[in-house]
RNA sequence: GGGUGAUUAGCUCAGUGGUAGAGCGCUUCGUUCACAUCGAAGAUGUCAGAGGUUCAAAUCCUCUAUCACCCA
């Protein structure tokens, strides 16, 4: 049966997945061969919610590469493939879903119903981008697909039935590193989306650069005061001098000014100095409570920077907050947790108050601090940027905005640009009005990548991780070598980010994750309980002490981390051995929330005053409704999906693993992470090899977006070129550490380099390469005696070792071009044009050698090509003849370039430099394509005599060349083709254009002579004999030779050519 | 502002000290029985610029310019 002129990967490539999935070949372990090492990557796990984008599409086509190629090395391997849980992503999608359906939102569903329906939803369409990878053709075991929820309460455990508990991993990692201390309850500043209202990631924050502006306003110096303001430029020339009762800072969040703590200015700013250590106003809110605030010094501001002072907010600001904490300023949170106002707590008159006192100096608290709401009583509630737009107004109405003049061009567009008086414009004589000067400019803002809201650093109560205490041996693995990081530069990237590394904010305020195992219980000790009568009993006025104490304080509550609720039962022993009886033999229960723990205990206790009956006394506990980062889960990536805690064989033969592929952008949130958890948890490094790379973009460099509508669909790709022609271009594209630019057009090539390789196979079949095929050992190559024959075998063993070597190093690029180039232009140029006289030859012996050997190259390129172009090679595997197993599972090669004949390879370039010469001469003499032509030689060695020979029906056929005939001399009109050994010509005295040939010829003693000139002048050095390497000097003079030769042959040519005239 | 990296053919990119390559595109020719998703031939480079180290620099060092990314 003939076979198609192209390969139909549409067609084709569901075809062979299923092959693939009906023998298990991605299976761990499959075609593992007894006393090799394992091998074991483990995917980034994408979003349960993903769609394949490009840069999945690259990233998995490079760990394809390597799993491939690993299990066709006998290797015991495994691809472990997953999804991670998503928290906001996924809980958007639900919620989207829920709203479009049912007119609902999340909060009208209990939590667990509305978990139901995530699950429902997971269900439904959480298997999107396992299909999607399956189509690229990644071969990973899938049997093991992991989830990072897998196991959570309300898993209905359908279509990842084999992967393991991930949620008891992760629940009991909590509790460890809880137990330790490395993981604590915090009030910090972190990102809030004010949108999904919780904490988020840094990396879920964009930073987008958007038009803002820049206020700048006064704060006045308390009681009056005035200083001597200087202005100087660089050479302390004063440009400025005046009186001033005020300080000048610039904001480009005016609303932030409500919970300023302090005015900070440089130490070394000389401007400042005299007033450093004073108080001034906050121009904002009631005059008569205005809040003075101190003056102090930091190294944060820079001078140089508007008007080098800063105000302090560090409730609301990254920068700031640092500030705040060095210097022990008050933070004063504005906002509520959707970003407007606070509308909560005491009048504003009685906070400005305390917070007055404590700017005076008096002792506070974090948490006092907290519930202390310093927005007006009248902006209150307002949305934050109506409350800017307000504030902007009090203060600019007050006269304390700093003022310029109309046509200062800091107010952008706005500003008035006044004409000169040749452009019409009149001569001014009034002064220019004055402004309030507010700056346009871009700021960089950041938003929500998911919300598209303004995030707001919000000091809140969160979980962190103290990764500054786990961070020591994840820096450690690297700079001792048992990890590396590739690129290079990517270690110091990672040095850098550990060595500053900052707590891990863990909890995030959604319904959507692995709850945290942390209880609440009221500290009923805390308020300093005391037994008035010291009988040990507990009456009215007491039980009534303990209520109040603890619904006046919120925030003293006590907690303790266990597994789940029957463990952490016993550890509030501790709060209720310190309590009288009968209140120490109260039972622990578990309750909703703080408020019905409340409400339960003074129930609880009422009941007890009534009936004396102490079994009915309760201590109600209730769980942290907080869910863990996402991140936090996909940490344990490595030995969760192994199985850990349990001690399996899995993570026996596959943990720690090689190799780590995943993009550079994820450097810190996932593998910083993982080192540093899995060091912590089970004390090994998670893979020894991370192999990072670029962002995929378009074949401009942009980044790709929808909004910039250059978004390349893989599968749109797929369906169009096929999955073998993405997954090449990908390969190709991998260099280490390089830019990764894709374009359609490339694809389209390696589509066509896929249909060339296809077309050779089909002419080997054709001329019956593979009847009664033999599929040889990995070891073996074909017994030839044929020059041609013996020369393939060598260059296929040669690319083999590159193959092997570039794999080896990750050279992904080197692999993928080596076996293009060999593929391509050894095999289907030369290898197979030489081959079809041979195939031809009378002598049956010959025709069968070249069959079995032309059959055994084209094994070599679909075996070596196999991890790369999957289905392809498969097909042309199953196609070409009956093999002992699917090409997935074929052994991958080991004969080495020991079988290379460098006799057969330097009569093969010399007949390939003849074929290239006598192409060469006649395409420039414009001899017609198809004409035969005689040839005649005057030079040849007696070895290149016995060459021409040995080949001469291959030149004839390939140069088409009629003869070659020995002469003295070549006549009159010949063009001169010199090649090592011999000098060609051919007689053309009919066509030739004896101007155009002795062009031809010059242009080639052209180059000849700036060779030779560039390799005498090293060889004339005797510093370069003296000191270059041997070998170099040898070949330095062997090119010289060579050179000088041919040059003598060309200019013998130009002398018969000019005789001519 | 700090950090990291890049700058090589028209385009996209390789190239870790020995005198520059690939793919695509372009030009010319070609319907030879594997392949027009093809074949043959051809053109194109101050390796961003300026210094330095070296017998030798696209490659190592310094500075400058431009760009990109990350962190502020």
């Amino acid at each position: 049966m003939a076979m198609d002129k192209t390969f139909d990967a549409a067609a084709a490539e569901p075809r062979i997945s299923a092959l693939w999935d009906q023998a298990h070949a991605f299976r761990a372990g499959a075609n593992a061969k007894p006393g090799k090492p394992s091998f074991s990557v483990m995917i980034p796990p994408p979003n349960v919610t993903g769609a394949l984008h490009v840069g999945h599409a690259f990233n998995n086509t490079l760990q394809d590469i390597l799993t491939r190629w690993h299990r066709m090395m006998g290797h015991d391997t495994l691809w472990q493939p997953g999804q991670d849980h998503a928290g906001i992503a996924t809980q958007l999608q639900v919620e989207k879903k829920l709203k479009a359906e049912s007119n609902l939102r999340r909060t009208d569903l209990s939590r667990e119903e509305f978990l139901d329906k995530v699950w429902e939803w997971k269900g439904e369409y959480g298997g999107t981008i396992v299909n999607q990878l399956k189509r690229l053709g990644c071969s990973c075991d899938w049997d093991r697909n992991a989830f990072t929820m897998a196991g959570a309460p309300g898993d209905p455990r359908t279509g990842h039935e084999n992967s393991p508990d991930f949620h008891d991993a992760v629940i009991k990692v909590f509790v460890d590193m809880y137990d330790k201390g490395l993981i604590y309850r915090g009030k910090r500043l972190v990102n809030w989306d004010p949108h999904f209202e919780t904490a988020i990631s840094d990396l879920e924050v964009e930073n987008i650069e958007t038009p803002g502006h820049m206020w700048h306003f006064k704060y006045p110096l308390a009681g009056g005061e005035t200083y001597t303001y200087v202005e100087k430029d660089e050479d302390g020339n004063v440009l400025l001098q005046e009186e001033r009762d005020y300080i000048s800072i610039a904001t480009t969040r005016p609303e932030t000014m409500l919970g300023d703590g302090a005015v900070a200015v440089h130490p070394s700013d000389e401007r400042y100095a005299s007033i450093v250590g004073k108080l001034c106003e906050i121009p904002v809110g009631p005059k008569e409570h205005r809040r003075l605030i101190p003056i102090i010094t930091d190294e944060y501001p820079d001078p140089t920077f508007g008007s080098g002072a800063v105000k302090i907010t560090g409730a609301h600001d990254f920068n700031d907050y640092q500030v705040a904490k060095r210097g022990g300023i008050p933070m004063y949170r504005l906002m509520d947790t959707q970003g407007q106002m606070r509308a909560d707590g005491a009048p504003y008159a009685d906070a400005a108050t305390r917070a007055q006192d404590i700017a005076n100096g008096a002792e506070f608290t974090e948490a006092e601090v907290d519930t202390l709401n310093l927005v007006p009583d009248h902006l209150r509630g307002l949305d934050r940027f109506e409350a800017r737009e307000k504030v902007v107004e009090e203060i600019t109405a007050e006269g304390l905005a700093v003022m310029t003049q109309e046509s200062d061009p800091r107010l952008g567009k706005a500003a008035k640009k006044p004409l000169a008086p040749e452009e019409g414009g009149e001569d001014r004589v009034e002064e220019d009005k004055l402004v309030p000067l507010v700056e346009s400019k871009p700021i960089m803002q950041p938003y929500g990548d998911r919300s598209k809201v303004v995030i707001e650093p919000m000091l809140t109560d969160q979980w962190f991780v103290d990764a500054a205490r786990i961070v020591g041996p994840a820096l450690d693995a690297v700079r001792n070598g048992r990890v590396t990081i590739m690129p290079e530069s990517g270690e110091k990237t990672y040095y850098h980010w550990l060595e500053n590394i900052e707590p891990w904010c863990i909890s995030r305020q959604l319904w959507w994750g692995h709850q945290i195992p942390v209880w609440y219980g009221l500290d009923l000790d805390a308020p300093g309980f005391k037994d008035d009568e010291g009988d040990g009993a507990l009456d009215l006025v007491e039980m009534g002490r303990l209520l109040n104490a603890q619904s006046m304080l919120p925030g003293d509550a006590i907690h303790h981390a266990a597994a789940d609720f029957d463990s952490v039962r016993a550890r509030f022993g501790d709060v209720l051995g310190r309590l009288p009886t009968p209140l120490n033999h109260a039972r622990v229960v578990e309750v909703e929330d703080r408020a019905t723990a409340i409400h339960q205990l003074a129930e609880s206790l009422a009941a007890y005053e009534t009936t004396q009956d102490p079994t009915q006394l309760v201590y109600p506990v209730w769980r942290e409704p907080d869910v863990l980062d996402t991140w936090f889960s996909s940490g344990l990536w490595p030995i969760g999906t192994l199985g850990w805690p349990e001690q399996t064989d899995e993570l026996d033969r596959f943990f720690p693993t090689s190799v780590l592929i995943t993009g550079f952008d994820i450097l810190f949130f996932w593998v910083a992470r993982m080192m540093m958890m899995q060091l912590a948890v089970v004390d090994e490094v998670p893979f020894h090899t991370v192999y990072l790379h670029q962002l995929v973009r378009d074949e401009k460099g942009k980044k790709m977006s929808k909004t910039t509508g250059n978004v390349i669909d893989p599968l749109e790709i797929v369906d169009e070129y096929g999955a073998d022609a993405l997954r090449f271009t990908n390969a190709s594209m991998a260099s280490i550490g390089g830019v990764l630019k894709l374009s359609v057009d490339r694809i389209a090539g390696y589509r066509n380099f896929g249909t060339k390789l296809w077309n050779a196979t089909r002419f080997a079949e054709m001329n019956g390469a593979f009847e009664g095929h033999t599929t040889l050992a990995p070891d073996a190559v074909p017994e030839a005696t044929q020059t041609v024959n013996r020369w393939i075998v060598g260059e296929t063993a040669k690319v083999r070792e590159t193959v092997d070597a570039a794999l080896q190093e990750y050279r992904f690029n080197d692999a993928a071009n080596g076996l293009y180039a060999f593929t391509w232009h050894k095999v289907c140029d030369w290898y197979v044009e030489f081959a079809k006289p041979l195939l031809a030859s009378e002598d049956p012996a010959v025709a069968a050698e070249t069959k079995t050997c032309m059959a055994w190259v084209i094994d070599q390129c679909l075996i070596m090509l196999h991890p790369f172009m999957p289905f392809i090679t498969e097909e042309l595997w199953g196609t070409t003849a009956k093999r002992g197993e699917l090409l997935v599972h074929r052994d991958w090669p080991t004969y080495t370039a020991a079988v290379v004949d460098p006799a057969a390879e330097r009569e093969m370039s010399w007949v390939i430099g003849v074929v290239d010469g006598v192409r060469s001469a006649r395409a420039q003499m414009h001899v017609p394509a198809g004409l035969h032509i005689p040839m005649l030689v005057t030079e040849i060695t007696a070895h290149e005599d016995a060459a021409w020979a040995r080949n001469a029906t291959l030149i004839q056929r390939l140069a088409r060349i009629e003869s070659l005939e020995k002469v003295d001399a070549f006549p009159k009109g010949c063009a001169t083709v010199p090649v090592g050994g011999a000098v060609f010509g051919l007689p053309l005295a009919d066509i030739i254009d004896v101007a155009e040939e002795k062009a031809r010829l010059e242009k080639t003693i052209g180059k000849l002579d700036k060779e030779i000139g560039g390799l005498k002048g090293r060889l004339n050095n005797p510093k370069f004999r003296e000191s270059a390497p041997e070998e170099v000097v040898a070949e330095a003079e062997g090119n010289l030779a060579a050179r000088e030769d041919e040059k003598a042959k060309l200019q013998d040519a130009m002398r018969r050519l000019e005789e001519i005239g």
